[in-house]
DNA sequence: CCCACATATCGATAGTCATCGCTATGACCG
DNA sequence: CGGTCATAGCGATGACTATCGATATGTGGG
């Protein structure tokens, strides 16, 4: 399964996702699009990473990072990129460092549409 | 990588998920713990199917999400045993058919886990 | 300039997963 | 009982992914 949400640099989301859900069950493409950040937020490394970066507000990949969550340098740097290309994390280069700030709205986006499954 | 999370039938949470992580950034077994839980949601299938349970209040596995899903009986089983050993749903057998519902705890606590990202 | 360091990318490997067709199980109905 | 239907389990297959070491890129300091 491909999931090409986000080719768009810019990170819009492709629907405005997500209609109330009590009308009528998820359509495939907002489904897709849900499913794709669920999966970004499916592995525990980068829970860990995400959580990180949330309670210190800001995060330096190596500074920060890559002690804690006890994996290697490529990997934190892999698993930071793809929390960036889901628009769940927000990056800023500062001299040698890159810093990493977590995305409110996305994140918000994401426990709505959870909030939605229980409201019926 | 094994995620043994769902072997207690009772589908007690294995640990009090989640603490508020401004403390401090999610530890290994709670991060595992969660990040099975959204990797179960991670798939668009699924998805969909618990966006039918959900608006439905309860469904009947062939009758009511083999066809708007538009996937094969035995995929839509697998999916909604997936669902099931994660307790996002529950189920019933009434006769012929078994129903299935959604857990709202269990989403609730992943709604909140997303929200504590944001809340720093 | 060159070195040290932060970070990203590459290529390989091992493990996991979604999906299917087929089959087994188990309930209702005649 | 025997047939039919809803559902679950099995086994195979193709696709994806997490992780690593090695390497490339880029930045600042001496």
């Amino acid at each position: 399964m491909t999931i090409d949400m986000w080719d768009d640099r810019n990170m819009q989301p492709v629907v405005e996702c997500c209609a109330p859900l009590t009308e009528e069950p998820l359509d495939k493409s907002q489904a897709t699009q849900l499913a794709g950040w669920f999966r970004v937020l499916g592995d525990p490394a980068r829970l860990r990473l995400l959580s990180v970066i949330a309670s210190l507000g800001e995060a330096c990949a190596a500074c920060d990072l890559v002690e804690p969550i006890g994996v290697s340098q490529p990997t934190v740097s892999h698993h930071l990129k793809v929390l960036f290309e889901a628009g769940l994390v927000e990056r800023e280069k500062r001299g040698r460092w890159v810093y990493y700030r977590a995305v409110p709205d996305r994140l918000a986006v994401l426990s709505r549409a959870l909030g939605d499954f229980t409201a019926v």
